[in-house]
DNA sequence: ACCTATTTGTCCGTATGTATG
DNA sequence: CCATACATACGGACAAATAGG
């Protein structure tokens, strides 16, 4: 999968490790189904703590680009958990909009003020 | 501030850190502006760890909650950084949405169907 | 301009828990 | 029951941003 990290950069060494495993997956070098390599092989090979690595699926997880479970390791999200994640997104939105006293139509015009 | 957390229990501590205070917040024991302990000092005084507490601040901060800053402590949001997180919310499920394909019609009956 | 104290951020190491197969 | 693999929590070290003297 040729992934590298660079200790010396100011960038974290987990959003590194993120944008390096977004872009294989944007470049679809890793595809949907795909099962990654366990945390703990991987920082091994990069030379980093497991918990860096950890922290980078978490991150990609947030972003709806992997499935990572316990004790089966962590695949790259197919079609029908991504739906049930923007489902969830805009669950969050909604959540939150309301909480923060907006009414149903300001929560719409936030979003049609981005298409 | 009053929060207790329970070792025994099956909620992750940080959880339970995190719902505590999002409850003071939500009953305006704690108010906009204001600043909470630092984090070792909440740390210390529930006898858990830093990190943990640390991990809670970042769950509060995901959700627009709190600002959390080096060197500055951690502040309950007021109303502009809110609205601010929310276009963010907002853009995330807009781009993401559009990544997995969906078309602007779609995407608004995403956040629809919610209300 | 400088230095110091405060406070959060990142990273490492280790141990234990828990879900899966 | 056992091995695998992520999840949580602890402890320690150093970096980086901020505030104040």
């Amino acid at each position: 999968m040729l992934l590298r990290v660079d200790p010396s950069s100011p960038q974290p060494l987990y959003e590194q490790l993120a944008a390096g495993l977004r872009g294989a997956i944007a470049k679809r070098e890793l595809r949907p189904g795909d099962r990654l390599p366990p945390a703990r092989k991987l920082a091994d090979g990069l030379d980093v703590n497991v918990h860096t690595v950890l922290r980078a699926f978490a991150v990609l997880r947030d972003e709806g680009l992997l499935e990572v479970r316990r004790g089966r390791g962590s695949v790259v999200t197919t079609q029908a958990p991504r739906m049930a994640r923007l489902t969830e997104l805009a669950q969050r939105l909604v959540r939150e909009s309301r909480r923060a006293g907006l009414v149903e139509r300001e929560i719409l015009s936030l979003v049609e003020a981005l298409l």
